[in-house]
DNA sequence: TGCTAATTAGCAATTCATGCAAATTAGCAA
DNA sequence: TTGCTAATTTGCATGAATTGCTAATTAGCA
């Protein structure tokens, strides 16, 4: 995601105010590589920002999420994560701790695939299951 | 997953009982490709059987699942599906009316991966997002 | 300084799924 | 065939995660 900057000015471009709340989500999520989910980052809000209200994380982190500067995490147990890095990647779940690492996949949008039945492909999430070095 | 009549004989080898309602998930399971939640599994269920509970449903379903005889689907939105295949394969999700297949990748055991960090992996889950003939 | 549309807060509502306890029943044994 | 008992089913309550709604507030501009 870009930064708390940029996204200023993005957001001021689009005609978007530019609250405190949101610059504080900025914050929390620019270079975040906890893939936390919108109750931690509220918690974590809520420490410099006593009052801020949970809908308003879950506002701003989808209103980031579909200008694409975030990408949503489903690891299929629990809340979704959120993700400031969009670059083609993917991910691996702990499965004792819960802790989620990005991944780099080589060839991941050149996978043979059959059975498609008539189907395209836009996009490819993959989400690998393990443990990790503290787990294992 | 295996045939009602298999299921029925490993569920009493196992002291569990065969009663009509899981004998009727078995059969509307069996060969179903159409990767149905629970809710929709509890609609053709009721044709069937009225009366039967929507908590049967989640029971029967996630007990064959931690035996191994289904594989559970979270697709990222909406409620988890259920798959009676379990043999190594993936998934097709169309993004317009939410169609789910089963796809086959090959070499999908042997990517790789990069910053795993000391992850050791057990298993990967690929959702492709696309969109089927009909909504293409 | 004021205006106005955008935003926030806070609570209700929704969706999907599980916990629990009472009533029922499959499968076995006599 | 009958009865027993542990397994199962029901049905309702509960819980987690997220979204809907609206009044009150506020950022950004004139």
């Amino acid at each position: 995601m870009k930064s708390p900057t940029e996204l200023t000015e993005a957001f001021r471009a689009t005609g978007l105010k530019v609250t405190p709340q949101r610059q504080l989500l900025f914050r929390l999520m620019h270079g975040n590589t906890m893939h936390p989910t919108a109750e931690v980052l509220y918690s974590e809000a809520s420490a410099q920002m006593p009052g801020i209200s949970l809908r308003t994380v879950y506002q701003t982190l989808t209103d980031l999420a579909s200008m694409g500067e975030l990408r949503l995490i489903d690891v299929g147990a629990g809340a979704v994560r959120f993700d400031p890095n969009v670059d083609e990647h993917h991910h691996v779940i702990c499965q004792g701790c819960g802790d989620v690492r990005d991944v780099y996949v080589a060839g991941s949008q050149a996978l043979h695939i059959e059975g498609l039945d008539g189907f395209s492909v836009d996009s490819t999430s993959i989400l690998f299951h393990g443990s990790c070095a503290s787990c294992a």
